[in-house]
RNA sequence: GGGCGAUUAGCUCAGUGGUAGAGCACUACAUUGACAUUGUAGGGGUCACAAGUUCGAACCUUGUAUCGCCCACCA
C-alpha cells in the first residue's frame, strides 16, 4: 500500500514541477524518481511504517518486506489463472483520468454537485412517422452524445411505437443511429426517450450489449477527445478535455438548430478517491478475479456461523456485497506494486511459423519469466524461433514491422505492464506472511487466527477478500475451505465533530500523534478504548483525552502515595489470609472488578471493561480504599501495617494487569518500578488476574462506613460547617453490631468525616443534626454553630424525598397485578425497599420532631 | 427509492423491561497532607414526539419528526 501511495505522491509532484508525465518518462526512470525523492516524497508513509516497527529499506521496486509476499502473490494469480478464476475481459470500467488506470467501484465516491441537463433533438432520418420529426433526449453529459450508438425508449411507450427501429441522425457527428426498445427507460422520465452510450456509461453499457449497438469510444486514457473511423468525431474535436469538448458539443448543437433547453439539477457525480476528479467509465482491456465463484464459500462461512461479526448488524451489509458481487478488476495501470505475471507473444494457428495471427496473441501466465519463456518455447514448438523479451507491449500494426525488420526468426515476447490491485496482496495477509505457499512453523501455530479487528468500511476491500483467498487456498484435511479468523470485530470510526469520516482530502482529521504529544499516548488509547461502545462511531473530543490523562496521573500518584507508605509487593502475599475488614473488602471489590473488566473484554465491550477498570481505581480505589489506609499507616499497630502494606501492593499489581490492555506503556513501567524483587516476566506476559477474595460481610461493613462518612459529610456542607472544625459525634440506637463497627473503624471515621470523639447516648442532644444511618441515629452537635430553620428544612426536604420514593414502592406493591405477575426477586426487593423506607421515614420524622421541640 | 443507525444533563456520550448515569463544563467550600492533571459537597434530565404492548417502558411494537451513514440512482 505505500508504494502505491507513494507513486500518488510522486506523481502529484511530477504534474508540480512540470516534469514530463510518467507515461513519457518510461517506467525506468520513474523508478529512478520514486528512488529519488522518496524522503519528500514517500516520507510520510516511509515514517508511519517505520513506527509500525516495519523493515523497509526503499530497495528498487519493493520493500524487501515484501521478497516473500510477492512470491506468493505470483504464485496465487498463476493458480487462480490455472483455474479458469481469473481471466481478461474487455469491459467498462471506472477509470480515474488523472492515474491513468482502473479502480474499483469502492474507491469511488459519489458526491451531489449542481448541474445541469441538457435537451438536443435528433432528427429522423427517413421524415416524420406519426407527425413527429425528431425524438428529444435529455443529457448531463452532453459530450457524450458523439459517441451514441442508438435512442433507447420503452417498449410499452405508445408514443414512439412506431419509431421502433427507424434512424436518427447524430447532430456534429453526422451518424445515424436506430431507435430501439428496452426497459431501461422510464417513461415517465424527460421525453421517455434515452440517448445509448455504451462506451461512457454502465447502464448505457448494459443496454447497448443487450441490443447489440456498437460501443464507440470517445475518449483516451486521460479523458482526452479521440477521433476515429468509428466515432466519427470531427476532427477540431481531437486532444479536447472532456469538459471543454462539452462546451464546444453545447455551442455547435445550438448552431446546428438541435438545442432544445437545460434546467438546473443537483446531479449525483462519481469522483476517485485518490484524484478527487470525477471518474470516465471506460472500455478496457483489464484482468478479472470471478469474485462471484469466489464469494459463495465466504457467504456460506458467515450464513452457517463458522465467522462472526461483532457488532452483528454488520452481516447485513456483507451479505448484501456479497450476493451482489462483480467480477473484481484487478489491474492497476500503475508501475509500482506487483507486476502482473503474466507475458504475451504473436499468436500461432498452425505448425508454420507464417501462421501468425496479427490481430491476437497468445497469454502465458507463470511466476517468472524463466518459467513463462519455457511455456513459450513449448507453445512455439522451438521451430527454430529465438524469443527475445521486449520492454512494450507490441501492438498489432507493430508485429507487422517486427517481422518486416526481424523476419520469424525472433519473437517478441513482452510481459503485462500493469501490476495488481492492492488488496489482491492484502488479501492474502492471513497465511502469505506466514510462509505459505511452504508448510512453515509460523503458518501451522499461527494459521489461522483468531479476530480480525478492523473498521466497517473495509470489510469488503479486505475482510471479504481474506475470507474468499484463504476459503479457496487453505484447505484441512478433508479439503474443506479454512477460515482465516472466527471473528470480525468492527471497532468504530472515529469522525470529526460534525461525524464526518476524518480524511486527509477533506483535512477534518484530528492528528492522533498531535493528540499523544498533547495527553500520551495511553491517555488517548484509554479514550479510543472507553469510548469504543459497539454500533456507534466514535466523535472525538479532545476534553475526555485530558480527562483520562487525568485518570493516568492519578494511578501515577496512587503508586507514588503507596511507594512513601512502603508498600512493597511480595511474591508470598496470599489473598485468602487477609484478616482486617477493610483489606477482605478491597480484595472483594477488586474481585468483583476483575469478572467485570474480563467479561467485557470477551464480549468486545471495551467501554464497559475500561470503564469498570476506571471506576474501581479511581472511585473505590483511590477515593476510599486509601484514604481508610492512611490511619493504618500512622498509626503504631505493625502487624495491621504489614498487612495493609502487602494487600495494597497485591491490588496496585492487579490494577496494573487490568489496566494494561487499555494503558500498556504506563503500566508496563509501573510494574517495573514498582518491583522489590525481578518481576522475572513483562507485564504483558503477565498471567491475566483471576477473582479470589469475595467476604461479603468484610464488604457490607466497608460499604456502611463509607455510606456515614457520606452522609455526615453532606450534612457538614449543606449546614455550611467549616472543614476545619472538628467536631465530637454522637450516636443514638445503635446495635451492637454498629457500635463494634464503629469501634473498629473510629481513626478513619474521624479522618475522614472530620470527627472528634464518638460516643452513644439514648437521646439525641438538644440542639444537633440529626441523621439516620441504618438504624441508628447519628448526631452532629451543633448548637449555637447554626441557624436551626436550616436543619429543619434539611430534614424536611428528606423526608419530602423519602415520601415520595415510599409512595412510589407502595404503590408498586398495592398494586395486585404487580404483585401476581411481577418476579419474585423483583417483588422482594421492593418490600425490603418499602420496610427500608418506612423505618427511615420514622427516624428522620422523629429527628424533624426534636428539632422542632428544641427551637 | 432501499437498508442501517441515532435522538438521554449545557457539551461528548453510557445505559436492551424493575430507584436516571459518566467525563467535561457549572456552583460552593477546601491548599505544607500521594495527587489543583486534586479533594468534598451540590445544582442540572417530560430519556425527540405520539399511540400501543406490559403490573411496570429510556429500553419492546407501530407511526411521526429531525440528523447521520451505506447502497442503488431518472438519461
Amino acid at each position: 500500500h505505500a508504494g502505491i501511495a507513494t507513486q500518488m505522491v510522486v506523481e502529484r509532484q511530477l504534474a508540480e514541477r512540470n516534469e514530463p508525465d510518467r507515461h513519457a518518462m518510461g517506467r525506468e526512470k520513474f523508478v529512478e524518481k520514486v528512488w529519488e525523492w522518496k524522503e519528500e516524497s514517500g516520507g510520510l508513509i516511509f515514517n508511519q511504517l517505520k513506527r509500525l516497527g516495519a523493515s523497509c529499506d526503499w530497495s528498487r521496486e519493493r520493500f524487501t518486506m515484501d521478497e516473500g509476499l510477492s512470491d506468493a502473490v505470483l504464485d496465487v494469480f498463476v493458480k487462480l489463472y490455472d483455474e479458469g478464476l481469473i481471466y481478461k475481459d474487455k469491459r467498462l470500467v471506472n477509470w480515474d483520468p488523472v492515474f491513468q488506470t482502473a479502480i474499483s467501484d469502492i474507491e469511488v465516491e459519489s458526491k451531489d454537485v449542481d448541474g445541469h441537463m441538457w435537451s438536443f433533438a435528433y432528427p429522423l432520418v427517413d421524415g416524420p412517422v406519426d407527425g413527429i420529426e425528431e425524438i428529444v433526449i435529455a443529457t448531463t453529459r452532453p459530450e457524450t452524445m458523439l459517441g451514441d450508438g442508438a435512442v433507447a425508449v420503452h417498449p410499452s411507450d405508445d408514443r414512439y411505437k412506431n419509431l421502433i427501429g427507424k434512424m436518427v441522425r447524430l447532430p456534429i457527428a453526422e451518424r445515424e443511429i436506430p431507435i430501439i426498445a428496452d426497459e431501461y427507460p422510464d417513461p415517465e422520465f424527460g421525453t421517455g426517450a434515452v440517448k445509448i452510450t455504451g462506451a461512457h456509461d454502465f447502464n448505457d453499457y448494459e443496454v447497448a450489449r443487450r441490443n447489440n449497438i456498437p460501443l464507440i469510444p470517445l475518449m483516451d486514457g486521460e479523458a482526452k477527445m479521440i477521433v476515429t473511423p468509428e466515432n466519427n468525431v470531427p476532427e477540431h474535436y481531437k486532444g479536447l478535455d472532456r469538459f471543454d469538448a462539452r462546451k464546444l458539443v453545447l455551442k455547435e448543437v445550438e448552431e446546428l438548430g438541435f438545442y432544445r433547453g437545460v434546467e438546473d439539477k443537483v446531479i449525483a457525480q462519481p469522483f476517485g478517491d485518490r484524484s478527487g476528479v470525477v471518474i470516465e467509465p471506460m472500455l478496457t482491456d483489464q484482468w478479472y478475479v470471478d469474485a462471484k465463484t469466489m464469494a459463495a464459500p465466504a457467504i456460506a462461512s458467515v450464513k452457517e456461523g463458522r465467522t462472526k461479526f461483532v457488532p452483528q448488524m454488520w452481516e447485513n451489509t456483507y451479505f448484501n456485497w456479497m450476493e451482489n458481487i462483480q467480477p473484481w478488476c484487478i489491474s492497476r495501470q500503475l508501475w509500482w506494486g506487483h507486476r502482473i505475471p503474466v507475458w504475451y507473444g504473436p499468436k500461432w494457428s498452425g505448425d508454420s511459423l507464417q501462421a501468425i495471427e496479427f490481430g491476437s496473441f497468445e497469454t502465458f501466465c507463470a511466476p517468472s519469466e524463466e518459467e513463462a519463456l519455457v511455456a513459450a518455447r513449448k507453445y512455439y514448438h522451438g521451430k527454430g524461433t529465438e524469443l527475445v523479451v521486449v520492454d512494450a507491449p507490441i501492438s498489432s500494426v507493430g508485429m507487422k514491422d517486427w517481422v518486416d525488420t526481424h523476419g520469424l526468426q525472433k519473437m517478441p515476447i513482452w510481459r503485462d505492464p500493469d501490476v495488481l490491485d492492492t488488496w489482491f496482496s492484502s488479501g492474502l495477509w492471513p497465511f502469505s506472511t506466514l510462509g505459505w505457499p511452504e508448510n512453515t512453523d509460523e503458518l501451522k501455530t499461527y494459521f489461522p487466527t483468531s479476530v480480525v479487528s478492523t473498521a466497517f468500511d473495509i470489510i469488503f476491500f479486505w475482510v471479504a477478500r481474506m475470507m474468499m483467498m484463504s476459503l479457496h487456498f487453505m484447505k484441512d484435511e478433508d479439503g474443506k475451505g479454512i477460515e482465516p479468523f472466527h471473528t470480525v470485530f468492527m471497532h468504530p470510526l472515529v469522525r470529526d465533530k460534525d461525524g464526518a469520516t476524518m480524511s486527509m482530502s477533506k483535512g477534518n482529521g484530528i492528528d492522533p500523534l498531535e493528540l499523544m504529544d498533547e495527553y500520551g499516548t495511553d491517555s488517548l488509547r484509554f479514550t479510543l478504548a472507553i469510548m469504543a461502545v459497539q454500533g456507534r462511531d466514535v466523535k472525538l473530543d479532545p476534553t475526555r483525552v485530558a480527562g483520562y490523562r487525568n485518570f493516568g496521573t492519578k494511578l501515577w500518584n496512587a503508586t507514588r502515595f503507596a511507594e512513601m507508605n512502603e508498600v512493597k509487593h511480595d511474591p508470598d502475599f496470599n489473598p485468602d489470609a487477609v484478616k482486617s475488614q477493610l483489606n477482605r473488602w478491597i480484595l472483594t471489590e477488586l474481585s468483583k472488578s476483575v469478572v467485570e473488566v474480563t467479561e467485557n473484554i470477551e464480549k468486545y465491550r471495551f467501554n464497559d471493561a475500561s470503564g469498570a477498570a476506571y471506576k474501581f481505581v479511581w472511585n473505590t480505589f483511590c477515593d476510599w480504599h486509601l484514604e481508610l489506609l492512611k490511619p493504618v499507616f500512622a498509626g503504631d499497630d505493625a502487624a495491621a501495617k504489614a498487612e495493609a502494606q502487602a494487600t495494597a501492593a497485591y491490588v496496585l499489581d492487579q490494577i496494573y494487569k487490568l489496566l494494561h490492555p487499555f494503558m500498556p506503556f504506563m503500566t508496563e513501567e509501573l510494574w517495573a518500578e514498582t518491583a522489590t524483587t525481578p518481576r522475572g516476566e513483562l507485564l504483558c506476559h503477565a498471567a491475566w488476574p483471576t477473582p479470589n477474595v469475595r467476604d461479603e460481610a468484610a464488604a457490607n461493613e466497608i460499604n456502611w462506613l463509607i455510606g456515614l462518612v457520606q452522609e455526615i459529610r453532606s450534612v457538614r456542607s449543606e449546614m455550611n460547617i467549616k472543614p476545619s472544625l472538628k467536631m465530637p459525634l454522637v450516636v443514638v440506637g445503635a446495635s451492637a453490631e454498629t457500635k463494634a463497627r464503629l469501634e473498629t473503624n473510629t481513626a478513619a471515621v474521624e479522618r475522614l468525616a472530620r470527627i472528634e470523639g464518638i460516643s452513644h447516648t439514648d437521646s439525641a442532644p438538644e440542639g444537633s443534626a440529626q441523621m439516620v444511618v441504618g438504624e441508628a441515629t447519628v448526631c452532629l452537635p451543633l448548637k449555637g454553630l447554626v441557624d436551626f430553620a436550616d436543619e429543619i428544612a434539611r430534614l424536611e426536604k428528606e423526608l419530602a424525598g423519602i415520601e415520595k420514593d415510599f409512595k412510589i414502592v407502595s404503590g408498586k406493591l398495592a398494586n395486585e397485578k404487580f404483585v401476581a405477575n411481577a418476579p419474585e426477586a423483583i417483588i422482594a426487593e421492593n418490600r425490603e425497599r418499602l420496610a427500608e423506607l418506612e423505618a427511615k421515614r420514622e427516624k428522620v420524622s422523629e429527628a424533624l420532631e426534636r428539632v422542632k421541640s428544641f427551637g
